[in-house]
DNA sequence: TTTCTGACA
DNA sequence: TGTCAGAA
């Protein structure tokens, strides 16, 4: 058993992470006149730039018009497609927030990798693990803590 | 070469 | 939405 992964890292900045309108054409799949339209549209907002300059689009941006398009192409309207797209980015920095918070460490052995999920209440009596087969099958496991003092 | 804006046999 | 023009 080795713990490879610590929450407490420093990762990359993704805010840093900036794409011209050709790199998102190439990744989306999305073409830059619909790019052009979309942003007329309000739909989506480039990273504040000047006009007439080169667009250049946040990683956040990049993916929600990946998800933009991806319903699009499951048949939804552009507005519904960009609401649920919008609504699928909002839930991100949820799942950021607590995942930064509430993951404690991973754990990967030969058989399954354990997600160190901390202590299930305040109690400290038992531990929660987000448990990940060989099979790829997620599913949770409770731990009672091993109190041997006293 | 790439991107921008505007326009439409 | 595609595509072409003319410019940067």
């Amino acid at each position: 058993m080795m713990t490879d992964f610590s929450p407490d890292e420093s990762f990359i900045d993704t805010n840093k992470l900036i794409f011209g309108i050709g790199q998102v054409q190439q990744i989306t799949g999305v073409s830059g006149r619909q790019l052009r339209y979309w942003e007329a549209q309000k739909y989506i907002s480039p990273l504040d730039q000047k006009k007439g300059v080169s667009r250049q689009y946040s990683l956040r941006t990049l993916f929600l018009i990946f998800h933009i398009n991806r319903f699009i192409e499951q048949g939804f309207t552009l507005q519904a497609a960009v609401d649920h797209a919008q609504k699928f980015d909002a839930q991100i920095p949820a799942l950021r927030k607590f995942l930064r918070g509430q993951l404690k460490g991973v754990t990967i052995s030969d058989d399954k990798t354990l997600l160190d999920f901390g202590y299930l209440n305040h109690h400290h009596d038992k531990h929660v693990y987000g448990v990940i087969d060989q099979g790829g099958e997620t599913s949770f496991e409770i731990k009672d803590v091993a109190s041997q003092s006293h």
